[in-house]
DNA sequence: TGAAATCTGTAACATATGTTACGGAGTGAC
DNA sequence: GTCACTCCGTAACATATGTTACAGATTTCA
């Protein structure tokens, strides 16, 4: 059964926190949706484009990223499945997609038109209440990126980057888990330019770098 | 009456929006909250303090800002009166201010806690679709400030913003509505900078200085 | 009107980041 | 092994913006 199937990689998504996997495959079962799955290195949707829908991805990694005429790239966020899609497109006024939605892995996404999303969201008010809390969170996720890509110097936000990795594997030695040419996207800048910030916080003793390894020496960061 | 008149300035409140004033007016009797004033020119609350309460800007001007200990400036949000002031923290997870909220001029807020807040939420499912609409319009606000702020020269942040006030006065020349350090903070980069920017641009024919009268020659903008 | 406060243009210089180019290191396919 | 591919460090130079300083313009208000 595909909704059964569908409910189990559904059991951890924000939306439907706080319910058991009997009731969620109960919703499942009444909603109306299609899963569609697409090849990594693309772009699923671009910015501008019409979202009278929820997305939700299944499986896989999805990044939104704005991109100018002029090649310049800033990630503006990461979603590993399973988690919504741009939330807070489909209640806005002018529907459509603030970023470009780029596949990092293969993916699957589970499309929800809104009038289905509105008829499961007044069935319950905890889906209300959750899908609330989804959009807010979302919107705080963003205005902390955008202070971190806006207000810190390339400096600060690789450090920011390697202490915030320091501290979730709890080791001030570990292998980089993104290319440098990752990192360059996430900060906006280019990638010589990451490499340069690595230099210099290795020539004053921040970090040691070989290879991929990075040894943080630097305790914590002023802010 | 303190609510009656209360009432006549939310009627316009996006929140009420497709409610009659007598709707309104009764609504605002069963609710509880409190109202502040501040001068022009203060801090009403800043980045990381706590906020479980809705706040809304009654009369007044305010602006969001991200400031950071170098004292770079960048407006992230401005609210006029009435509107709904930080919509999206109050049902986020973690719900502290993301921004310092600072007085342009003169205002009244009146403060909701959350719970008063979500009782009035639950007892009209058009209030939180209202509420829904509100957050993700935010999002999509800050995100397309995010977008103007990391992906446009500041040439191209000038113009964009000189094309959008003729675009909204219908005159091709017009009195700046801002000073240039009004847009420095807009643009998150210093005056001076700003002052080149426009030198450039009149040097370039696209405008037109004299004193704070500016005419606009250039057509339209690539994007 | 005059004085104080604010805003503005500009210049000289400092700094951060972009651009381009190149050779070398790692890695997987065959 | 070697070929192709991706990733990386680095250098020389270009450009955008920051910094500081100062004098002139404009606005506010007594």
């Amino acid at each position: 059964m595909e909704e059964h199937r569908v409910a189990s990689e559904l059991g951890q998504l924000a939306l439907f926190q706080g319910f058991s996997a009997r009731e969620i495959e109960g919703m499942l079962t009444r909603l109306r949706f299609i899963i569609k799955g697409y090849k990594r290195g693309g772009v699923v949707m671009s910015r501008g484009d019409e979202c009278p829908f929820l997305m939700i991805l299944l499986e896989g990694t999805l990044s939104g990223e704005f991109v100018n005429e002029d090649g310049k790239v800033v990630e503006v966020d990461r979603i590993e499945a399973p988690g919504e899609v741009a939330p807070g497109i489909i209640f806005a006024s002018d529907p459509r997609l603030p970023v470009d939605l780029v596949t990092i892995e293969d993916v699957r996404i589970m499309f929800v038109q809104k009038d289905e999303l509105l008829r499961l969201l007044v069935s319950d008010h905890r889906l209300v209440l959750n899908f609330l809390r989804i959009v807010s969170d979302k919107l705080m996720k963003i205005t902390s990126r955008f202070y971190n890509v806006s207000m810190k110097e390339l400096e600060e936000k690789v450090m920011a980057y390697l202490l915030e990795i320091r501290e979730r594997l709890g080791a001030s030695k570990f292998e980089l888990p993104h290319t440098k040419e990752e990192l360059a996207k996430r900060f906006g800048v280019t990638r010589p330019s990451v490499s340069r910030a690595f230099s210099m916080l290795a020539k004053r003793g921040m970090i040691e770098q070989r290879g991929k390894i990075i040894t943080v020496n630097y305790l914590r960061l002023k802010s």
